[in-house]
DNA sequence: CGTAACCTTGATTAAGATCAATTCTCGTGG
DNA sequence: CCACGAGAATTGATCTTAATCAAGGTTACG
Protein backbone atom coordinates (compact mmCIF):
# COMPACT_ATOMS: atom_id res chain seq x y z
CA UNK A 1 0.00 0.00 0.00
CA UNK A 2 1.38 3.26 -1.01
CA UNK A 3 -0.41 5.08 1.54
CA UNK A 4 -1.52 3.40 4.38
CA UNK A 5 -2.68 6.11 6.65
CA UNK A 6 -6.30 7.47 7.01
CA UNK A 7 -6.73 10.60 6.08
CA UNK A 8 -10.54 11.14 7.12
CA UNK A 9 -8.97 11.67 11.31
CA UNK A 10 -7.94 14.81 9.72
CA UNK A 11 -10.88 17.47 10.00
CA UNK A 12 -11.05 19.19 6.79
CA UNK A 13 -10.95 15.64 5.11
CA UNK A 14 -13.75 14.02 7.07
CA UNK A 15 -16.67 14.56 4.76
CA UNK A 16 -14.98 13.97 1.12
CA UNK A 17 -16.52 10.54 -0.63
CA UNK A 18 -13.96 7.78 -1.52
CA UNK A 19 -12.76 9.31 -4.88
CA UNK A 20 -12.16 12.34 -3.42
CA UNK A 21 -10.28 11.02 -0.16
CA UNK A 22 -8.23 8.56 -3.19
CA UNK A 23 -7.10 12.14 -5.21
CA UNK A 24 -5.87 14.33 -2.57
CA UNK A 25 -3.91 10.92 -1.57
CA UNK A 26 -2.43 10.23 -5.02
CA UNK A 27 -1.42 14.11 -5.17
CA UNK A 28 0.09 14.15 -1.61
CA UNK A 29 3.08 13.13 0.19
CA UNK A 30 3.41 11.74 3.51
CA UNK A 31 6.55 11.77 5.72
CA UNK A 32 7.26 11.23 9.33
CA UNK A 33 9.88 13.44 11.33
CA UNK A 34 11.24 12.97 14.63
CA UNK A 35 11.49 15.03 17.46
CA UNK A 36 12.84 18.70 16.82
CA UNK A 37 12.90 18.18 13.12
CA UNK A 38 11.81 21.04 11.28
CA UNK A 39 8.67 20.92 8.81
CA UNK A 40 8.94 24.46 7.16
CA UNK A 41 10.61 27.26 8.26
CA UNK A 42 8.49 31.06 7.47
CA UNK A 43 11.37 32.12 4.62
CA UNK A 44 10.68 29.17 2.67
CA UNK A 45 8.11 29.52 -0.42
CA UNK A 46 4.87 28.12 0.00
CA UNK A 47 4.49 24.71 -1.72
CA UNK A 48 1.30 23.08 0.16
CA UNK A 49 -0.44 22.58 3.47
CA UNK A 50 -0.14 19.99 5.65
CA UNK A 51 -2.46 17.70 7.95
CA UNK A 52 -1.26 15.80 10.90
CA UNK A 53 -1.71 12.36 11.12
CA UNK A 54 -0.09 11.61 13.89
CA UNK A 55 1.86 13.52 16.79
CA UNK A 56 2.33 17.24 17.90
CA UNK A 57 3.88 20.07 15.78
CA UNK A 58 4.71 23.69 16.93
CA UNK A 59 4.35 26.78 15.29
CA UNK A 60 6.86 29.79 16.13
CA UNK A 61 8.83 32.50 15.61
CA UNK A 62 12.07 33.45 16.35
CA UNK A 63 13.67 36.64 16.66
CA UNK A 64 17.44 37.46 15.37
CA UNK A 65 18.56 36.63 19.14
CA UNK A 66 17.22 33.16 18.88
CA UNK A 67 13.88 34.37 21.83
CA UNK A 68 11.12 32.07 20.74
CA UNK A 69 7.57 32.12 20.59
CA UNK A 70 5.10 29.72 19.99
CA UNK A 71 1.57 30.68 18.60
CA UNK A 72 -0.10 27.63 17.99
CA UNK A 73 0.54 23.86 19.36
CA UNK A 74 -1.41 21.20 16.35
CA UNK A 75 -2.50 17.98 17.33
CA UNK A 76 -3.38 14.98 15.43
CA UNK A 77 -6.33 15.48 13.05
CA UNK A 78 -5.21 19.64 12.59
CA UNK A 79 -3.76 21.03 9.02
CA UNK A 80 -1.62 23.65 9.43
CA UNK A 81 0.22 26.26 6.89
CA UNK A 82 -3.10 26.86 4.55
CA UNK A 83 -2.94 30.52 4.95
CA UNK A 84 -0.76 31.15 1.95
CA UNK A 85 -2.71 29.48 -0.47
CA UNK A 86 -5.52 32.09 0.33
CA UNK A 87 -3.50 35.14 -0.36
CA UNK A 88 -3.49 34.90 -3.75
CA UNK A 89 -6.23 36.37 -3.95
CA UNK A 90 -5.56 39.98 -1.96
CA UNK A 91 -4.82 42.54 -4.13
CA UNK A 92 -0.94 44.72 -3.71
CA UNK A 93 0.38 40.78 -3.57
CA UNK A 94 4.19 41.18 -4.90
CA UNK A 95 6.96 38.97 -3.63
CA UNK A 96 6.51 34.92 -3.18
CA UNK A 97 4.60 33.58 -1.02
CA UNK A 98 5.98 32.35 2.25
CA UNK A 99 4.64 30.48 5.41
CA UNK A 100 3.59 32.50 7.87
CA UNK A 101 5.32 30.91 10.87
CA UNK A 102 7.68 27.82 11.27
CA UNK A 103 6.60 24.76 11.86
CA UNK A 104 8.58 21.85 14.15
CA UNK A 105 8.05 18.24 15.16
CA UNK A 106 7.55 18.23 18.79
CA UNK A 107 7.35 14.24 19.06
CA UNK A 108 9.13 11.04 17.35
CA UNK A 109 6.76 9.37 15.09
CA UNK A 110 4.83 12.99 14.12
CA UNK A 111 3.34 11.90 10.56
CA UNK A 112 2.37 14.49 8.21
CA UNK A 113 0.67 14.75 4.71
CA UNK A 114 1.79 17.78 2.34
CA UNK A 115 -0.92 18.53 -0.25
CA UNK A 116 -0.40 20.41 -2.79
CA UNK A 117 -2.44 23.64 -3.67
CA UNK A 118 -3.82 22.51 -7.07
CA UNK A 119 -6.00 19.55 -6.59
CA UNK A 120 -7.14 20.75 -3.26
CA UNK A 121 -8.18 23.67 -5.27
CA UNK A 122 -9.58 21.89 -7.85
CA UNK A 123 -11.34 20.16 -4.76
CA UNK A 124 -12.36 22.79 -2.90
CA UNK A 125 -14.10 25.04 -5.68
CA UNK A 126 -16.17 21.75 -6.26
CA UNK A 127 -16.98 21.32 -2.72
CA UNK A 128 -18.26 24.23 -0.99
CA UNK A 129 -18.44 22.04 2.43
CA UNK A 130 -14.78 22.07 2.49
CA UNK A 131 -14.71 26.02 2.39
CA UNK A 132 -16.95 26.25 5.57
CA UNK A 133 -14.63 23.53 7.02
CA UNK A 134 -11.76 25.41 6.02
CA UNK A 135 -13.78 28.83 7.38
CA UNK A 136 -14.87 27.06 10.98
CA UNK A 137 -11.06 26.77 11.10
CA UNK A 138 -9.62 29.92 10.00
CA UNK A 139 -12.29 31.69 12.63
CA UNK A 140 -10.94 29.81 15.24
CA UNK A 141 -7.65 30.30 15.09
CA UNK A 142 -8.53 33.78 14.56
CA UNK A 143 -10.48 34.19 18.08
CA UNK A 144 -7.81 32.17 19.77
CA UNK A 145 -4.68 34.71 18.49
CA UNK A 146 -7.46 37.71 19.57
CA UNK A 147 -7.38 36.11 22.97
CA UNK A 148 -3.67 35.64 22.39
CA UNK A 149 -2.82 38.71 22.20
CA UNK A 150 -4.57 39.88 24.98
CA UNK A 151 -3.31 37.55 27.43
CA UNK A 152 0.30 38.13 26.77
CA UNK A 153 -0.35 42.30 26.31
CA UNK A 154 -2.49 42.67 29.57
CA UNK A 155 -1.95 40.18 31.16
CA UNK A 156 1.32 39.06 33.75
CA UNK A 157 2.73 35.62 33.37
CA UNK A 158 1.07 34.59 36.51
CA UNK A 159 -2.22 35.01 34.60
CA UNK A 160 -1.20 33.82 31.26
CA UNK A 161 -0.25 30.41 32.83
CA UNK A 162 -3.66 30.37 35.23
CA UNK A 163 -5.65 30.92 31.80
CA UNK A 164 -3.34 28.30 29.78
CA UNK A 165 -4.47 26.05 32.88
CA UNK A 166 -8.28 26.42 32.58
CA UNK A 167 -8.28 25.86 29.06
CA UNK A 168 -6.52 22.77 29.25
CA UNK A 169 -8.89 21.94 31.96
CA UNK A 170 -11.50 22.70 29.61
CA UNK A 171 -10.38 20.22 26.27
CA UNK A 172 -9.50 17.74 29.08
CA UNK A 173 -12.94 17.61 29.68
CA UNK A 174 -14.58 18.28 26.40
CA UNK A 175 -12.82 15.02 25.81
CA UNK A 176 -14.82 12.78 27.55
CA UNK A 177 -13.34 13.32 30.96
CA UNK A 178 -15.74 14.12 33.82
CA UNK A 179 -15.89 17.82 35.23
CA UNK A 180 -15.06 17.29 38.42
CA UNK A 181 -17.10 20.01 39.83
CA UNK A 182 -15.58 21.47 43.09
CA UNK A 183 -13.20 18.24 43.84
CA UNK A 184 -9.55 18.09 42.84
CA UNK A 185 -8.83 18.28 39.28
CA UNK A 186 -5.37 18.18 37.52
CA UNK A 187 -3.61 18.37 33.80
CA UNK A 188 -0.71 16.65 32.13
CA UNK A 189 1.22 18.70 30.42
CA UNK A 190 1.70 17.37 27.27
CA UNK A 191 4.62 19.88 26.31
CA UNK A 192 7.82 20.43 27.43
CA UNK A 193 8.51 23.06 30.33
CA UNK A 194 10.73 25.44 27.43
CA UNK A 195 7.57 25.08 24.84
CA UNK A 196 5.11 25.87 27.51
CA UNK A 197 7.14 28.94 28.72
CA UNK A 198 7.52 29.90 24.58
CA UNK A 199 3.90 30.18 24.40
CA UNK A 200 3.38 31.91 27.53
CA UNK A 201 5.72 34.85 25.94
CA UNK A 202 8.19 33.82 28.19
CA UNK A 203 11.01 31.40 29.44
CA UNK A 204 11.71 28.69 31.21
CA UNK A 205 12.88 30.60 34.57
CA UNK A 206 9.98 32.79 34.63
CA UNK A 207 7.17 29.88 34.36
CA UNK A 208 8.87 28.41 37.06
CA UNK A 209 8.71 31.40 39.11
CA UNK A 210 4.88 31.50 38.13
CA UNK A 211 4.46 28.11 38.92
CA UNK A 212 5.53 28.43 42.32
CA UNK A 213 3.77 31.45 42.65
CA UNK A 214 0.28 30.19 42.09
CA UNK A 215 1.45 26.89 44.10
CA UNK A 216 1.71 29.32 47.11
CA UNK A 217 -0.95 30.94 46.53
CA UNK A 218 -2.70 27.54 46.91
CA UNK A 219 -4.25 27.32 43.89
CA UNK A 220 -2.78 24.79 42.34
CA UNK A 221 0.19 21.63 43.39
CA UNK A 222 2.94 20.65 40.52
CA UNK A 223 4.58 17.57 40.29
CA UNK A 224 6.27 17.45 37.29
CA UNK A 225 4.12 17.40 34.08
CA UNK A 226 1.12 17.56 36.34
CA UNK A 227 -0.63 20.09 37.34
CA UNK A 228 -3.20 19.50 40.24
CA UNK A 229 -5.89 22.61 40.19
CA UNK A 230 -6.70 22.25 44.11
CA UNK A 231 -9.32 25.47 43.69
CA UNK A 232 -10.59 25.84 40.28
CA UNK A 233 -13.22 28.85 41.32
CA UNK A 234 -10.22 30.42 42.56
CA UNK A 235 -7.89 29.95 39.38
CA UNK A 236 -10.94 31.39 37.74
CA UNK A 237 -10.88 34.43 39.74
CA UNK A 238 -7.31 35.00 39.32
CA UNK A 239 -7.42 35.69 35.91
CA UNK A 240 -9.88 38.23 36.13
CA UNK B 1 -34.11 56.52 -0.84
CA UNK B 2 -33.96 53.88 1.88
CA UNK B 3 -29.91 53.12 1.81
CA UNK B 4 -28.21 55.94 -0.26
CA UNK B 5 -24.79 54.53 0.25
CA UNK B 6 -23.07 52.24 -2.50
CA UNK B 7 -22.00 48.40 -0.62
CA UNK B 8 -20.21 47.63 -3.61
CA UNK B 9 -17.30 49.58 -2.43
CA UNK B 10 -16.94 46.84 0.38
CA UNK B 11 -14.45 43.69 -0.64
CA UNK B 12 -16.23 40.90 -0.12
CA UNK B 13 -19.27 42.35 -1.72
CA UNK B 14 -17.31 43.79 -5.07
CA UNK B 15 -18.30 40.88 -7.20
CA UNK B 16 -22.16 41.07 -6.71
CA UNK B 17 -25.08 41.06 -8.96
CA UNK B 18 -27.71 43.54 -8.71
CA UNK B 19 -30.14 41.45 -6.94
CA UNK B 20 -27.68 39.75 -5.04
CA UNK B 21 -26.78 43.15 -4.02
CA UNK B 22 -30.30 44.42 -3.37
CA UNK B 23 -31.29 41.25 -1.16
CA UNK B 24 -28.22 41.94 0.92
CA UNK B 25 -29.30 45.73 1.68
CA UNK B 26 -32.38 44.75 2.06
CA UNK B 27 -31.45 42.18 4.71
CA UNK B 28 -29.48 44.81 6.64
CA UNK B 29 -29.11 48.05 8.16
CA UNK B 30 -26.76 51.28 7.95
CA UNK B 31 -25.24 53.27 10.99
CA UNK B 32 -23.04 56.33 11.01
CA UNK B 33 -21.33 56.60 14.30
CA UNK B 34 -19.08 59.33 15.71
CA UNK B 35 -15.70 59.65 17.10
CA UNK B 36 -15.29 57.45 20.47
CA UNK B 37 -18.59 55.44 19.93
CA UNK B 38 -18.86 51.76 20.26
CA UNK B 39 -20.12 49.35 18.13
CA UNK B 40 -20.08 46.41 19.65
CA UNK B 41 -18.14 44.99 22.78
CA UNK B 42 -16.56 41.51 23.22
CA UNK B 43 -19.53 40.65 25.35
CA UNK B 44 -21.85 40.93 23.46
CA UNK B 45 -24.32 38.21 21.67
CA UNK B 46 -23.33 38.03 17.71
CA UNK B 47 -26.08 39.30 16.25
CA UNK B 48 -24.30 40.31 12.20
CA UNK B 49 -21.18 41.11 10.98
CA UNK B 50 -20.07 44.54 9.67
CA UNK B 51 -18.75 46.54 6.67
CA UNK B 52 -17.11 49.98 6.39
CA UNK B 53 -18.85 52.60 3.82
CA UNK B 54 -16.74 55.53 5.42
CA UNK B 55 -14.50 56.27 7.98
CA UNK B 56 -12.05 54.47 10.63
CA UNK B 57 -12.78 51.32 13.06
CA UNK B 58 -10.45 50.17 15.82
CA UNK B 59 -10.58 46.63 17.10
CA UNK B 60 -9.68 46.04 20.41
CA UNK B 61 -9.10 44.18 23.76
CA UNK B 62 -9.21 45.83 27.15
CA UNK B 63 -7.79 44.52 30.36
CA UNK B 64 -10.10 44.97 33.72
CA UNK B 65 -7.49 47.43 34.85
CA UNK B 66 -8.39 49.75 31.35
CA UNK B 67 -4.84 48.99 29.09
CA UNK B 68 -6.13 48.80 26.27
CA UNK B 69 -4.43 47.08 22.83
CA UNK B 70 -5.48 47.34 19.34
CA UNK B 71 -5.65 44.53 17.38
CA UNK B 72 -6.78 45.89 13.79
CA UNK B 73 -7.18 49.42 12.53
CA UNK B 74 -10.10 48.75 10.06
CA UNK B 75 -10.70 51.20 6.67
CA UNK B 76 -13.83 51.76 4.60
CA UNK B 77 -14.06 48.63 2.42
CA UNK B 78 -13.59 45.90 4.96
CA UNK B 79 -15.32 43.98 7.03
CA UNK B 80 -15.33 42.82 10.90
CA UNK B 81 -16.40 40.96 13.35
CA UNK B 82 -17.69 37.65 11.03
CA UNK B 83 -15.37 35.86 12.76
CA UNK B 84 -18.86 33.87 14.75
CA UNK B 85 -20.76 33.14 11.92
CA UNK B 86 -18.37 30.96 11.57
CA UNK B 87 -17.41 29.04 14.96
CA UNK B 88 -21.11 27.73 14.32
CA UNK B 89 -19.49 24.92 12.89
CA UNK B 90 -16.31 23.85 15.46
CA UNK B 91 -17.30 21.30 17.33
CA UNK B 92 -17.06 21.25 21.40
CA UNK B 93 -19.13 24.76 20.91
CA UNK B 94 -21.14 25.67 24.17
CA UNK B 95 -21.66 29.28 25.23
CA UNK B 96 -23.47 31.84 23.09
CA UNK B 97 -21.51 33.47 20.39
CA UNK B 98 -19.99 36.40 21.04
CA UNK B 99 -17.66 38.99 19.11
CA UNK B 100 -14.00 38.33 19.41
CA UNK B 101 -12.93 42.27 20.17
CA UNK B 102 -14.58 45.01 20.92
CA UNK B 103 -15.19 47.78 18.03
CA UNK B 104 -14.90 51.63 17.96
CA UNK B 105 -15.49 54.50 15.78
CA UNK B 106 -12.00 56.29 15.45
CA UNK B 107 -13.58 59.36 13.32
CA UNK B 108 -17.23 61.02 13.10
CA UNK B 109 -19.32 59.78 10.48
CA UNK B 110 -17.79 56.71 10.29
CA UNK B 111 -20.86 54.75 8.40
CA UNK B 112 -21.04 51.11 8.54
CA UNK B 113 -23.68 48.57 7.47
CA UNK B 114 -24.87 45.43 10.09
CA UNK B 115 -25.09 42.54 8.07
CA UNK B 116 -27.38 39.59 9.83
CA UNK B 117 -26.22 36.20 9.12
CA UNK B 118 -28.98 34.27 7.90
CA UNK B 119 -29.71 36.08 4.07
CA UNK B 120 -25.43 35.92 4.24
CA UNK B 121 -25.26 32.70 4.73
CA UNK B 122 -27.89 31.94 2.48
CA UNK B 123 -26.00 34.25 0.12
CA UNK B 124 -22.87 32.55 0.63
CA UNK B 125 -23.97 28.98 0.13
CA UNK B 126 -25.19 29.50 -3.13
CA UNK B 127 -21.58 31.42 -4.33
CA UNK B 128 -18.62 29.82 -3.94
CA UNK B 129 -16.75 33.23 -4.70
CA UNK B 130 -18.04 34.47 -1.82
CA UNK B 131 -15.89 32.37 0.87
CA UNK B 132 -12.86 32.49 -1.35
CA UNK B 133 -13.05 36.15 -0.56
CA UNK B 134 -13.67 35.29 3.15
CA UNK B 135 -10.73 32.96 2.73
CA UNK B 136 -8.67 35.30 1.73
CA UNK B 137 -9.32 38.19 4.29
CA UNK B 138 -9.01 35.64 6.95
CA UNK B 139 -5.72 34.13 5.39
CA UNK B 140 -4.63 38.06 5.43
CA UNK B 141 -5.58 38.55 9.03
CA UNK B 142 -4.02 35.38 10.33
CA UNK B 143 -0.77 36.26 8.80
CA UNK B 144 -1.11 40.08 10.07
CA UNK B 145 -1.57 38.26 13.45
CA UNK B 146 1.24 36.05 13.41
CA UNK B 147 3.21 38.94 12.84
CA UNK B 148 2.07 41.18 15.29
CA UNK B 149 2.49 38.52 18.40
CA UNK B 150 5.87 37.97 16.67
CA UNK B 151 6.90 42.00 16.96
CA UNK B 152 5.11 42.31 20.40
CA UNK B 153 6.89 39.43 22.13
CA UNK B 154 9.89 39.41 19.96
CA UNK B 155 10.82 43.13 19.52
CA UNK B 156 11.27 46.01 21.84
CA UNK B 157 9.10 49.21 21.09
CA UNK B 158 11.73 50.89 18.86
CA UNK B 159 11.63 47.87 16.22
CA UNK B 160 7.86 47.78 16.37
CA UNK B 161 7.60 51.27 15.73
CA UNK B 162 10.18 51.01 12.87
CA UNK B 163 7.97 47.97 11.44
CA UNK B 164 4.74 49.88 11.49
CA UNK B 165 6.58 53.09 9.97
CA UNK B 166 8.01 50.63 6.84
CA UNK B 167 4.21 49.03 6.91
CA UNK B 168 2.57 52.58 6.53
CA UNK B 169 5.01 53.39 3.84
CA UNK B 170 4.48 49.98 1.97
CA UNK B 171 0.27 50.59 1.78
CA UNK B 172 1.25 54.52 0.89
CA UNK B 173 3.32 53.26 -2.09
CA UNK B 174 0.61 50.51 -3.09
CA UNK B 175 -2.00 53.19 -3.26
CA UNK B 176 -0.34 55.52 -6.19
CA UNK B 177 2.70 57.24 -4.26
CA UNK B 178 6.01 56.69 -5.88
CA UNK B 179 8.61 54.63 -3.98
CA UNK B 180 11.44 57.60 -4.03
CA UNK B 181 14.12 55.19 -3.62
CA UNK B 182 16.44 56.47 -2.25
CA UNK B 183 14.96 60.40 -1.47
CA UNK B 184 13.00 61.38 1.62
CA UNK B 185 9.67 59.75 2.30
CA UNK B 186 7.02 60.60 4.66
CA UNK B 187 3.96 59.44 6.51
CA UNK B 188 1.03 61.18 7.77
CA UNK B 189 -0.28 59.21 10.65
CA UNK B 190 -4.27 58.75 10.06
CA UNK B 191 -4.80 57.54 14.07
CA UNK B 192 -3.58 59.07 17.52
CA UNK B 193 -0.61 58.66 19.35
CA UNK B 194 -2.66 56.89 22.05
CA UNK B 195 -4.10 54.24 19.41
CA UNK B 196 -0.82 53.93 17.81
CA UNK B 197 0.74 53.48 21.39
CA UNK B 198 -2.06 51.21 21.83
CA UNK B 199 -1.68 49.17 18.47
CA UNK B 200 1.99 49.16 19.37
CA UNK B 201 1.71 47.42 22.72
CA UNK B 202 2.49 50.13 25.05
CA UNK B 203 1.68 53.75 26.22
CA UNK B 204 2.14 57.02 24.86
CA UNK B 205 5.16 58.21 27.43
CA UNK B 206 6.92 55.12 25.63
CA UNK B 207 6.14 55.92 22.08
CA UNK B 208 7.23 59.58 23.01
CA UNK B 209 10.29 58.17 23.56
CA UNK B 210 10.38 55.72 21.08
CA UNK B 211 9.84 58.55 18.69
CA UNK B 212 12.87 60.48 19.96
CA UNK B 213 15.20 57.46 19.73
CA UNK B 214 14.48 56.86 16.22
CA UNK B 215 15.00 60.60 15.42
CA UNK B 216 18.12 60.72 17.55
CA UNK B 217 19.04 57.71 15.25
CA UNK B 218 18.93 59.95 12.28
CA UNK B 219 16.51 57.66 11.34
CA UNK B 220 12.97 59.72 11.20
CA UNK B 221 12.32 63.23 12.04
CA UNK B 222 9.04 64.05 13.50
CA UNK B 223 6.59 66.77 12.67
CA UNK B 224 3.49 66.47 14.87
CA UNK B 225 1.53 63.44 13.03
CA UNK B 226 3.71 64.11 10.14
CA UNK B 227 6.79 61.31 10.02
CA UNK B 228 9.54 61.84 7.58
CA UNK B 229 12.06 59.23 6.84
CA UNK B 230 15.39 60.25 6.11
CA UNK B 231 17.05 56.97 5.82
CA UNK B 232 14.67 54.04 4.80
CA UNK B 233 17.82 51.01 4.12
CA UNK B 234 18.98 51.91 7.66
CA UNK B 235 15.19 51.61 8.92
CA UNK B 236 14.92 48.06 7.48
CA UNK B 237 18.40 47.48 8.97
CA UNK B 238 17.04 48.45 12.18
CA UNK B 239 14.05 46.05 12.21
CA UNK B 240 15.84 42.97 12.04
C1' DC C 1 -8.72 83.46 23.24
C1' DG C 2 -9.66 79.95 26.60
C1' DT C 3 -10.01 75.37 27.74
C1' DA C 4 -9.77 70.56 27.10
C1' DA C 5 -7.55 66.99 24.85
C1' DC C 6 -3.19 65.58 23.35
C1' DC C 7 1.60 65.04 23.75
C1' DT C 8 6.16 65.30 25.88
C1' DT C 9 9.56 65.05 29.52
C1' DG C 10 11.50 63.64 33.94
C1' DA C 11 11.86 60.62 38.15
C1' DT C 12 10.74 56.34 40.12
C1' DT C 13 9.20 51.59 40.32
C1' DA C 14 8.20 46.96 38.94
C1' DA C 15 8.13 42.90 36.05
C1' DG C 16 10.57 39.98 33.89
C1' DA C 17 15.01 38.89 31.15
C1' DT C 18 19.65 37.65 31.72
C1' DC C 19 23.48 35.49 33.90
C1' DA C 20 25.27 31.92 36.77
C1' DA C 21 25.10 27.92 39.45
C1' DT C 22 22.94 23.80 41.07
C1' DT C 23 19.70 20.09 41.21
C1' DC C 24 16.61 16.91 39.11
C1' DT C 25 15.16 13.43 35.70
C1' DC C 26 15.48 10.04 32.62
C1' DG C 27 17.36 7.30 28.91
C1' DT C 28 21.27 4.45 27.73
C1' DG C 29 25.10 1.46 28.01
C1' DG C 30 28.07 -1.16 31.00
C1' DC D 1 20.05 -3.12 37.60
C1' DC D 2 22.78 0.55 38.44
C1' DA D 3 25.66 4.51 37.16
C1' DC D 4 26.53 8.00 34.27
C1' DG D 5 25.75 11.97 31.58
C1' DA D 6 22.92 15.14 29.08
C1' DG D 7 19.04 17.70 28.85
C1' DA D 8 15.43 19.82 31.67
C1' DA D 9 14.06 22.41 35.48
C1' DT D 10 14.88 25.24 39.52
C1' DT D 11 16.84 28.89 42.27
C1' DG D 12 19.29 33.09 43.29
C1' DA D 13 21.41 37.72 42.07
C1' DT D 14 21.51 41.35 38.98
C1' DC D 15 20.21 44.22 35.11
C1' DT D 16 17.10 46.25 31.60
C1' DT D 17 12.97 47.74 29.60
C1' DA D 18 9.05 49.82 29.92
C1' DA D 19 5.08 51.01 33.15
C1' DT D 20 3.70 54.25 36.48
C1' DC D 21 3.46 58.66 38.64
C1' DA D 22 3.79 63.54 38.22
C1' DA D 23 4.29 67.96 35.90
C1' DG D 24 4.39 70.88 32.02
C1' DG D 25 3.91 72.14 27.28
C1' DT D 26 1.27 72.23 22.71
C1' DT D 27 -2.45 72.10 19.73
C1' DA D 28 -6.91 72.49 18.11
C1' DC D 29 -11.26 74.03 18.21
C1' DG D 30 -15.49 76.15 20.01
Amino acid sequence: MKHPNDISTIFLFSGLNEKETLTIRDFSTIRTYSKGEIIFFDTEPFLGFYGILEGLVKLYKISAEGREHILHIMYSGSTFGEVPMFEEFTENRKSELVYPANAMALEDNTTVIKVPEKPFMELIKRNPDISMKMLASFAKRLRFLNNHIESVTLNDVSKRLSKYILIEIGKKNDSGGKPESGGIDYIELDISKYDLASHLGTITETLSRALRKLQSDNLIEVYGKKILIKNTTALKNYTK
